[in-house]
DNA sequence: CATGAATGAGACTTCATTCAT
DNA sequence: TATGAATGAAGTCTCATTCAT
C-alpha cells in the first residue's frame, strides 16, 4: 500500500505504461521490462510496487471492471425502460472505449476473452455483469416491457457478447470506427436486441 | 508429407490428442510433451508431422474453420428465409460445439478470441465468416424481409459475437449445458436477433 | 563390407552425394537426410552402409588422403632435386582441387582445418603428410641443395600450410581461380618457398 | 550495454571463461552453461551480457582480430625493409600465441579456419589481414628488395598461412613449443619466405 | 524508493540413430 | 536391400522474479 502521493504517482505511471504496452504487445508478448521501459522507471520498480506482471494486469481489470459493475448498478436503479437501460449499459461500455481505447482492448482482449489466463481469474465478476444485466432484462419482462419467453440470462449474453464483438470488430478494424460509428454502432445494437426482445 | 494411410491416422492421433490437451490446459499452457503423452508417441513424432506446436493448432483451426465457412456458404444458398439462413448457421455451430465440445472450445477460446497470438494470425479467414453472414443478413433486406435500417456487418457482429458467448457460457459453465438447452438457446437467440432484425 | 557390384554402386552414390552436401552446407549444418535426398536415396539406408554420419566423412578423408600420402611417398623415390619433388607435391594437391573441387574442399575445410572435430581425429594421418614433406625437405638438405639451417619439419609446415590457404583462398574466393591461376600459383609458391630454402 | 566498472568486469569475467572452455572444448562441443560454469556466474547472465553463444565468440575474434589488423597496420607504416615489416607481422602473431595461446587458438581453430562457420562470418576482416600483408610485400616489390615476378597476394596467403600451421602445430603439439622454439621458428620462416622473395 | 544485475527453471526445436516392415 | 516412421537426448534462449546496493 503505496502512501505517499508520489508513490500514488508511480503506481500510476507503471498502470498506464501497462495499458499502452499491453494493448500494443499482448501481455504474453510484453516482457515486465518493456513496461518498465515505457513507463520510465527501473525495471526493479514494478516489482516494488507490484508482486508479479498478472498482478499488474488484475489491477488494471479490476480496478476498470469494477466501475463497469458499479455503472451498471446505477444504471439498473435508474426508473426508465428496459430499453434504455440497456442502452445505457451499452453506450457506458462503447463510451469507455472511445475514451480509452486501449486500457478496454487490454481489459477485453487479455481478460474477458482469455478464457485461458485471466479470464478464469476473474470469472466471478465477470459474471456479475452478465447476472446484472440479466436483471436489467428479467425485470423489463415482469413490467411486461420484454416478452417473457427469452431467458434473461441468455439474452445478458448475447447482449454482452455483441457489445464485445463490437469493440473487437474496433480493435481490429474489421468495421469503421469513425467519428459518429460509435453512436450508430450503439442505436442499431440496442434496436435490434432490445427490438426483438420487446413486447408488440 | 505422409503418404501411407497410418501416417495419416498418426497425424490424426496427434491432432486428436492436442485437441484434448489444448482445451483442458491451454495452448499456451501445454507442453509438446503433453501432447505426444496423451497421444501416446515419442516427443519427435509430433515434429515429425508438424512443422512446430504452433502449426498444430493452426491446422485444427483451419481444418475446422473451412467446414464452418462452407456450411455458411451452403447455407447461404438455400432458397429459405433469412431468419431460417441464421437459425441454420447458429444451428451448424452449436451442433458443433455439442458433437465436438473441446475441439470447438479450442478455436473459440485458442483462436477466434485470442487476438493477441491466432486470432490476428487468422483474422482473413475469421472475417469471411462475418461477411458471409452479413451477406445473409443483406440478402434478406434486399429481399424486404429484414429491415433496412441496420448495418449487415454490423448485424453480423452481433450474431455471431452472440453464438460465441453462448458457446462461452457453456465451457465455462455459466449456462446450463443439460440436453434441450442447446436447442433452446439457439431458438431463444434466433428468436431474439432477427425478431429485431425483421420487418413488421 | 558390400558384396555385390550393386551394393558398391550404392555406397559410391552415397559417399558422391556427401561431398557435394558436405561442400554445399558444411558437415555440421547438414543432415544425414540432406545427403540421403541428395544421393535420391532412402533415409535410413545412409545407415545401412554406414554406421554413421561421421563414418561417411571419415571414409571420404581416408580414401582421400591415402592417396595423398602415397602421392607424396611416390614422388619422394623419384630420383630428382628436392625443387622438383616439393614441385610435384603441389601440384598433385592442387590437381587434386582442379579436378575435384568440392572433395578437395571438404577434406580441408572439414578435415585438416576442423581442429576440434574430424581433424583430431586424423591428426596422426595428417601428421604422417607433414613428416613426408619434411623428409624431403631432409633429403635435400643433406644432398646439399637445400640449406641446412632450416628445420624440415617446420618448413614442412609453411609449405603444407601455403598450399592449404591458397585452396582456402580459392574456395572462398580471395583470390582468382581462372584457368592459368592453378599452374600460376604452385610456380610462383615453389619459386619462393624453395628459393628460400636453397642454398647460392 | 552494461555501464558500471563491476558489469564490464562481468563481461570480460564471462570472455575469459569462454576462451577457456571454447580452447579445451571447441565451440561446437560446449555448452552455454559450461561457460557460466567456468565463469562462476549463473546461466542467464550470460545471455544479459550477450546476445547469444555466438556473439561471445564473435567479441573475443572482432576484440583480438583489430588488435592484430592495427598491429599489422602500425608495422606497415615503419620505415624498414619488407623483411623487417614480415618479420614484426610474424613475431606479434606468435607473440600473441605465446602470451595468450588458448585465445589465439580460439581466434585460430574456432574462427579463421572454421570455414563454415565464423570464418565465413568474419571473411571481409580476415581477407584485410591478407591485403596489408600483401601491401607490406608490394612495397618491397616496388622499392627493389624484392623480386616482383611473385604476385603479392598470393605471397601474403602462404606467409599467413605458413603462421598460422605453425600455431596448430603447437597447438596439437606437432612440434616443439618449449622456450626459444617460439623465436626460432618466426627466425626460420621469415628466413625461408623472405630469402625466396629478395632479389640477390 | 530506486536501480539493474543476477538467478535459474522451463520449453521449444533439432536431428542422429534405431527399428519395424 | 530398402524404406521412412519413430525415438528421445541434448542444448539454446527467454524472461519472471529476486536481491544486493
Amino acid at each position: 500500500m503505496p502512501r505517499t502521493a508520489a508513490a500514488v504517482d508511480r503506481r500510476r505511471q507503471i498502470l498506464d505504461a501497462a495499458i499502452r504496452v499491453f494493448a500494443q504487445q499482448g501481455f504474453h508478448s510484453c516482457r515486465v521490462s518493456d513496461i518498465a521501459d515505457e513507463a520510465g522507471v527501473a525495471y526493479g520498480l514494478v516489482y516494488h510496487y507490484f508482486r508479479s506482471k498478472d498482478e499488474v494486469m488484475n489491477e488494471l481489470f479490476t480496478e476498470r471492471w469494477s466501475l463497469l459493475l458499479a455503472a451498471i448498478d446505477e444504471v439498473d436503479r435508474r426508473e426508465v425502460s428496459g430499453r434504455e437501460k440497456l442502452d445505457a449499459v451499452a453506450g457506458f461500455i462503447i463510451e469507455s472505449y472511445r475514451r480509452e481505447p486501449e486500457l478496454m482492448q487490454v481489459i477485453i482482449v487479455e481478460v474477458t476473452r482469455a478464457a485461458n489466463s485471466f479470464g478464469r481469474t476473474h470469472l466471478p465478476e465477470i459474471n456479475r455483469a452478465y447476472e446484472s444485466i440479466a436483471k436489467i432484462v428479467s425485470d423489463a419482462q415482469e413490467a411486461g416491457s420484454f416478452r417473457r419467453d427469452i431467458d434473461p440470462l441468455l439474452a445478458s449474453m448475447w447482449f454482452y457478447g455483441g457489445i464485445e464483438q463490437l469493440l473487437s470488430g474496433w480493435v481490429f478494424e474489421l468495421i469503421p470506427a469513425g467519428p459518429g460509428d460509435f453512436d450508430r454502432a450503439r442505436e442499431m445494437l440496442v434496436e435490434n436486441i432490445c427490438g426483438g426482445l420487446e413486447t408488440h
